[in-house]
DNA sequence: ATAAACTTGATTAAATTAGTCATCAATATT
DNA sequence: AATATTGATGACTAATTTAATCAAGTTTAT
């Protein structure tokens, strides 16, 4: 897949973060439980986030996490350049003829990437799962 | 990266037959070396591109290979979709909140690819040739 | 016939991805 | 202060994918 699964491990947790309405940390059991994330690899995928300054970690009993940024100001593609590095580099130095074309897609994503908010996944979220209710109650 | 180095030595190959001017089959061998492909891996890659029906194959001396279609008729995607089964699948059937952005990422890719054909791969391969030439002459 | 080519399948090596596990560090509560 | 709870980190492993190699077979021009 074009997204590794770790990114999208990723951004599920980010997305839980961000669904959070008190400033209670969220602990790592929960994220894991409800987005449905292999614990123990959340702890690297975490360790991560707040390397990169996504989020902020407590210790200790009543610890857990929390967004360290407004989800309006977290965009897809510096979250996915943060967990792996980078989205899509072809190959290295490579000077082959058709370079520009991977040239032109890497454009492309990252564009569009860069365009997409926490706050609009977050957004959709919120809306899918209202428009779920209306169907339920039809 | 993005697209695998297979569906890269995939174009590589189909450049060299799209640069044939007479109809004399292209040698693996030829390919391999002008095009810089491992050739015994080059193998599976000409057999994968046969059974698509890009190109056809000539066994005996004074074999080779030729195109199957004009160039203009080949483009990008449905190369990378025969060469490695499929361009960016994201989860296979996952229901997850956020499968949305990868569907437009997706689609987003597959019209950027699709929109690109051999053709134009050879008339800028062709154009950076002559401005090389050019420069050099200054 | 024979040599030159393509064809195919088995096998392998390396890299990446996904994940586990154990140990350490911090802290709220008592 | 002791303890239980939680996060932090690094070592390790398993599975998958990617990028090949190699050998045996098939076709065909000469």
């Amino acid at each position: 897949m074009l997204i590794s699964l770790k990114c999208d491990y990723a951004i599920r947790a980010l997305m839980e973060l961000g669904s959070n309405k008190d400033n209670v940390p969220i602990q790592k059991k929960e994220i894991a439980a409800t987005r449905d994330i292999p614990g123990p690899f959340l702890d690297h995928i975490l360790s991560d986030l707040r390397r990169s300054g996504f989020i902020n970690s407590f210790r200790g009993p009543k610890g857990g996490h929390l967004l360290a940024k407004s989800p309006n100001k977290i965009n897809l593609l510096e979250v996915i350049n943060n967990i792996e590095g980078e989205v899509a580099s072809l190959e290295p130095d490579d000077s082959c003829c058709h370079k520009w074309v991977w040239e032109e897609l890497d454009n492309l994503i990252a564009n569009k990437l860069s365009a997409v908010y926490l706050s609009d996944l977050l957004d959709r979220e919120e809306q899918d799962r209202s428009s779920d209710i209306s169907n339920y109650s039809i």
